[in-house]
Parts: structure tokens; sequence; C-alpha cells
DNA sequence: CTACATAATGTTATATTATAACAAATTTAA
DNA sequence: TTAAATTTGTTATAATATAACATTATGTAG
């Protein structure tokens, strides 16, 4: 929300719609509300998601084709992301374990394929849902 | 390729043709390679894209929205996925080791959320792009 | 400062991915 | 053998994303 260092206005104005959103928020979903900042078609939004994720201070839940803000001070520019997906709710979180970053940052299969990034999405039902 | 039980002529259709390919497909390649075969619209191929994904015959790669043959005795019907893509020359595989599916099966963050599916996907050069 | 390079912008158009809606045909199972 | 459920075929459209290009702004080396 606050005014960060280094982005220009469209992406301060996107990374601030998505840091007030609860949820993970969608592309088109974004240039609606932005339109009154300025902002008029999608290549002006994706232009500016490109480079949130770029910089890490974003990522795409794939899954949903949506953003959300990096919670994760230790993610390292967007390599290393997990998230914790309510099949009911639809409540995205990101999950934050050093234990579970450091085992998949070290995994290696039987190819020799050494990896340099990887994106993790666990779905469930979260405490709320699955009381109910 | 051989016939399965089960499967309605579009869904056995659509599944050859995933089958045959070495590379993860696309929903709107596969409706223009099915075409011959009688399947005219988009809608006959995601119903059975959808149908093969919930009977864990086949698995969508989410962040290159396309779609391979499960490789995976395992798996428990799409339940557990992970895939190396990559970067370079897009190849995806998918990874069939039990310690890491245990791993991830079992994992637990600290909110409580009980997992019960998960989807991997690691990125970085396959031993052939990584020699260039 | 100034000129070059780089990045970001604004814009129009279009490509790509996916689903809604509904009538008809087929399969399943009571 | 009828009712229910599923699959099909079809048209239309929604949702997601990028191409292309002219313009403006910003950063940086001389």
């Amino acid at each position: 929300m606050h005014k960060e260092n280094n982005l220009t206005k469209n992406q301060q104005i996107v990374l601030d719609l998505i840091e007030k959103s609860k949820e993970p928020v969608k592309a088109y979903s974004i240039l609606s509300n932005v339109k009154k900042r300025g902002i008029n078609a999608p290549p002006q939004v994706y232009r500016a998601l490109e480079k949130l994720i770029k910089i890490g201070k974003i990522h795409k839940v794939e899954s949903k084709n949506a953003f959300v803000v990096c919670k994760n001070t230790n993610c390292e520019v967007s390599n290393a992301t997990a998230f914790s997906i309510c099949q009911a709710c639809e409540k995205v979180t990101e999950i934050i374990n050093s234990k579970l970053s450091k085992y998949l940052k070290s995994f290696q299969d039987n190819t020799g394929m050494k990896y340099k990034k990887y994106n993790l999405e666990f779905f469930g039902l979260c405490q709320k849902c699955k009381s109910k």
C-alpha cells in the first residue's frame, strides 16, 4: 500500500490493488478496478504483473490464473513458491515453511536435472470449511 | 493407444492423441488434430479432458495449459502430481519419486489444513539444454 | 548537459483458453 | 422398457493473454 521504490506508476497501481485484496485477484478484475486510475487496456495490466512477478513482489497462482502478494521474505524472487488452496471457499495462502522449501530446493530427481525454481499448490479444506 | 475400457468414443480419441504425443498437448491442438475423427468443437475436447483428468488418465500441466498422459501408477487418481519442466526446450516429464510423494502427502502446515491433493512443478534445464 | 540506450506507456487489434446453454442421442440401471 | 443420468453435438460467448507499433519517460556514459 505504501509507496515502493523502483516501481513505475502502473506497477505501483497494480501492486496496491493486489495488496489490498484478501484473495487472489484476476487480471481483468485488476483492470476493471484500476480504470479510474488511468489504466485502460489489458497489456498495461499484464506488463505490470510480469514485472512484479519478476521482482518477486507477487506470485501467480497457476491453478486459478490469479495473482497474490508475496508474503514470504525468503522465496528469493519467486523461485520457490508454495500455496495452500481451499477447495471449498477458494482461500489461498502462501505456505512459509523453511523445511519444505529446503527439501524442495535440494530435491534431485533421477534425470540429473538441476532445478532453479518450483511452484507447489496444495488443495484441501481449510479449518472453517472442514467444520461445516 | 490400445482400447481402454470405460471410455466413451470422444474420451478415447482424445486420450489416444495425448498418448501419441511426446510433449504436453494443448486443448486446441487436440481439437485440430481430432477433427478428422469427428470432434468438431471445443466443448467436446474439454469435456473429454475433464473426464480423463478425473479418472487419472491424464494431468494438466498448469503452467503450460497443456495435458499429458499419467505415467505414474501411484499418483492415485491425479491427487499427487509432480513435473519437471525444462525452461529452454519446454520438455515436461512426470516425476515419479516415492520419497517426494510420501513427503508431500504427509506434509502439514501450521494452519492445520489437511491436504488431499497437490501439484508441483519444477523448472530448470534438462541435461540436453544444460550442455549447450 | 546531451545523446544514446533501455524500459515503460498507450493503444488497437487479435490470439488463446475455456465455458454457458440447450436440444438430441446414448447408456445405465431399476 | 421406461426413467434417470450421462454423453453428445452445436452455437455462441466469456475469460485469459499477447502481438505489434508508435510514443514518452528514465537512466546512464561521455
